[in-house]
DNA sequence: TGCACTGTAGGGGATTCCCCTAGCGAAAAT
DNA sequence: ATTTTCGCTAGGGGAATCCCCTACAGTGCA
């Protein structure tokens, strides 16, 4: 190979869009841009196949959003970096991607001059964040451990939604919990109800997850 | 309280079997039965209230056996010492047993006298295993770590069964899984039941333990 | 004397799991 | 060179589980 060129691959479910970006990144004479993707799974298949350096993934980009696919992109250990790309302005999701582990952020309002130098920023093996966007990091990093938040929240379920969460993150079945707890599994499902409506986790994935930030699971 | 007894249960499915042991400790006179169970949950939930110096636990006393029933006494930290007693002999269960965290195991065709030898030998700490079967032990123990055992075992999975494993201990489901691989949800099928022939491994909570032991799960 | 919180549980449709069978291509063995 | 083995793929079908909603009793605080 000749190049000393950025390899991008694009990651957005609107081919529209995939088309706009193709445009204007394969105007730059310093990248180029070697694959798409419609999906999260489908954008960390051609990363993993292609290994670009940079994955430019819109946030919302079906059920495995691109949040989601950043991590599967890292525990897989594939070596590039990811750009994501938003509607949505930086308050809401800038922290919790840069938490998966996204290498920048940018809105899609932004520039065509600011979509190129992101790509860039990242390629480098920085992190692309826009000015306007830094007080929030100052703001947002003055970081209360995210485990001792968890901790926090945990402690704010009741005896028996502890109980249940730990439980459900060991493995077991809601029959398989009320049989350990002499519930009805229909009640363990209550539980399960209040701990999504506390802390927001509804897979069994982020029950895991969950437990396994704090501690919760032991071999 | 007046008693420097030791205070015990008894965990068996069979009222008579219970009625039996009770009548045999209930004549020595430095013990005590606190409390009857005829199940594994039972038990411990018994054993949690009660805080017995010894629990005397049926192996095959219903769904939850005697071995998930003293991991689950550890797993709470409850204080009692477990003493097995069983119809096998030891060769089957005496090292399962152990490594479940049990202090004890007795065959029921062991004499009263042995029985009464073995709770006083439980109650103070020490472990107890008939003479005949220390050779088990002997043998058994030039212990392979289990988890060195468990690698070996875990690589003689195909990359796809090791990709299914990994994913369900994370808390996926098959469709979910499929979904990250790029298969059908019934190819994931095939392969949890591959790993259930390879390794054993059948409910959920057996993948969690297992990936747990092998380090496979990160917060 | 309400009103919030905790523990309990059922109904019911959608989803997932489990066990079985089966095809195909590549690699290894005979 | 043909047979066997191995790994990846997938569907059928019944059983089990999950998810969302509703409901009610007891406790405690406002």
């Amino acid at each position: 190979m000749t190049d000393d060129l950025i390899r991008v691959i694009l990651a957005d479910d609107h081919s529209v869009v995939r088309a706009g970006l193709k445009a204007v990144l394969g105007a730059a004479k310093d990248m180029h841009v070697v694959g798409e993707a419609s999906s999260g799974p489908e954008a960390v298949a051609l990363a993993e196949r292609l290994k670009p350096h940079v994955v430019v993934m819109d946030l919302s980009i079906g059920e495995v959003d691109g949040g989601e696919a950043t991590k599967m992109l890292i525990e897989k250990g594939i070596p590039s970096r990811v750009l994501i790309l938003t509607m949505h302005p930086e308050e809401e999701y800038l922290v919790p991607m840069l938490e998966a582990g996204a290498s920048g952020f940018l809105p899609k309002t932004a520039a065509d001059r600011e979509l190129l130098e992101a790509v860039r920023t990242v390629a480098r093996g920085d992190v692309y964040v826009r000015a306007e966007a830094a007080r929030i990091l100052a703001k947002g990093y003055q970081r209360k451990d995210p485990m001792h938040e968890d901790r926090t929240r945990y402690e704010k379920l009741t005896e028996r939604e502890r109980d249940v969460l730990r439980y459900t993150a060991q493995g077991f079945s809601a029959p398989e919990i009320g049989e350990r707890l002499f519930i009805s599994p229909k009640t363990v499902d209550t539980y399960k109800q209040r701990i999504q409506d506390k802390l927001g986790l509804s897979h069994r994935h982020e029950y895991v997850q969950f437990a396994l930030r704090l501690g919760l699971l032991h071999a």
